[in-house]
DNA sequence: CATTGTGAACAGTTTCACAGCC
DNA sequence: GGCTGTGAAACTGTTCACAATG
C-alpha cells in the first residue's frame, strides 16, 4: 500500500507490508484506547481500516500471541508491542535541514512531539537564516552540520531542502551518522545499505490519485492494438 | 513506497506495484529529458532506482511496446506514455481545505504547478481566514466548499484540517463530486468506493524509519520461542 | 460461543531465461 | 551485440477454513 515509498530494500524480521499496516493499528488503537475502549476484536479493527479479520489476525500474530480468543486483542499490550515493534517506545530526537515554507510548517507541526519525534537540530544554507529561532531552537549553518549531529548523537534527519542540494546535503547527513532520512525532495538519493530513505513526493500521491480517476471514468477499456 | 498509502483497494488495469513505480519513471525519464538524453535502458533506469532491469521492462511493457531493441526505450514517448497512464497528460484543477501552516506550505509549493497542478479554490473554517488572499486566490468559507468545488468541476482536494473536522469535510467533498482526496490529516476517512483516499501520514513515515533503525541495531535476533 | 492462531489454498509480484529484433 | 518483450518458475503476500481456547 502505497505511499511514500523505499528506496533500498527495507529489512528487519517483518515483512514491509506488515509493518506499514502496524502504523494503522497503532493508530486506531492509541484512538480507542484514548476513548476509553480496553479490548478490539480482528473484526473491529478490520473494519476500521478496510482490511480483512484474517489479515489483521495474522499481522498481529506476528509479534507473538497477545490475542485472548473469545475476546479480542487488549489494547494496552498491544499498542505497548506495536511500539515496540516500529520503536516509537522511547524518544527520538531528530534534525531539520531546509527551513523553507515547508521546513516551518514540519518544526511547528504538533504531532511530532506528541509522538516521541522531537526537533534537536535545524539547518539551512541561508546566512539570513542562521541565527534566527523557530520554535525555541536556533538555526545553524550547513557548515555545521556534520560536528553537530554527530555531536548530539541524532539519528533521524528530515530533508527538505531545494533539489539540487539533496544529494549533498544526504551525503552529509550519512557523515554525520544519520540512520534514517524523511526525504521531502522528488530527488532519489544514494546512500548506504544501513541508511535508509523514505521519500514523500507529493507529486507522487497526487499521480496515483489521477490514475485512478482517469481509470474510473473509461470503465471497459481495451489496451489499444498496437499503442 | 513509501509512504502514503491507500484506503480501498486502487483499481485500473495497471496492477498497484506497477503503477507506483510508474511515478518513480516517470520523473527518472523526464530528470533525462531535461539533462538533453534521448534514450534510456531498462538497465539505468534499474540502476537509478534501485530496481532490477528484468522488473522495470516488465512494467514498461505494460503500457505497449515502447522500447527499441538494442537501443532502449526514447525518452519523450516514455514520458508521454507514462503521463497518459498516469492520467498527468492534463490539467487538474485542485481544491486545498485547511489553510494552517500546512495548507500555505502546500498552495505555496512550486512543484505542483509545474506538474500540472493547480489550486483553484481554498476553503477554511476560520472567519478569521475567510477573505484574505493567498498566491492570488480568496479564502472561502466552508459553508460554500460544495456549491463552488460543484460549479468549478473540481474532482481533486488536499485535506489539511484538523483531525476532529477531517471525516465531515470528507463527507462534503464527497458530495461536492470530487473523486481524489489528498489526506494529510492522520484519520482513516469513510468515503464511497469511488473516490480514492491517499493518506499522508508523517507518523506513518517516521515510524518505518524507526523501524529499520532498530531493527539493524540488534542484528541476529531471533522470534521469541513462542511468537 | 465468539474470537484467536494457523496450515493450506490462492492471488499477486518478482525474477529468470531466452527468443526476437534493431 | 545489445537490449527489449515475455512466458514460465520462484517467491511473497493474502484469504480461507477450521481446530483450539478463554
Amino acid at each position: 500500500m502505497v505511499s511514500g515509498r523505499y528506496q533500498r530494500g527495507g529489512m528487519g524480521r517483518l515483512p514491509h507490508a506488515v509493518l506499514e499496516r502496524f502504523s494503522l493499528y497503532l493508530r486506531e488503537a492509541e484512538g480507542r484506547l484514548a476513548r476509553g475502549e480496553s479490548t478490539v476484536s480482528s473484526q473491529e479493527l478490520a473494519r476500521a481500516l478496510g482490511l480483512t479479520p484474517a489479515q489483521v489476525r495474522k499481522d498481529l500474530g506476528a509479534v507473538g500471541p497477545l490475542g485472548a480468543r473469545g475476546v479480542g486483542y487488549r489494547l494496552q499490550p498491544l499498542v505497548a508491542a506495536l511500539r515496540h515493534a516500529l520503536g516509537t517506545d522511547r524518544r527520538w530526537p531528530m534534525a531539520l535541514v531546509g527551513v523553507g515554507q515547508l521546513g516551518r510548517a514540519l518544526v511547528r507541526h504538533r504531532g511530532f512531539r506528541e509522538q516521541g519525534f522531537c526537533f534537536e537540530a535545524i539547518f539551512d544554507r541561508d546566512p539570513r537564516l542562521v541565527g534566527r529561532r523557530i520554535e525555541g531552537l536556533r538555526i545553524e549553518g550547513v557548515d555545521r552540520l556534520v560536528e553537530r549531529i554527530r555531536a548530539a548523537g541524532i539519528r533521524i534527519a528530515v530533508l527538505a531542502v531545494p533539489p539540487e542540494q539533496a544529494q549533498p546535503v544526504a551525503s552529509d547527513l550519512v557523515r554525520a551518522g544519520i540512520k534514517g532520512i524523511l526525504n521531502f525532495t522528488a530527488t532519489a538519493l544514494a546512500v548506504p545499505d544501513d541508511v535508509a530513505v523514505v521519500s514523500v513526493d507529493l507529486g507522487f500521491f497526487l499521480e496515483q490519485l489521477t490514475h485512478h480517476i482517469v481509470s474510473m471514468a473509461q470503465p471497459p477499456r481495451r489496451e489499444r492494438d498496437s499503442a
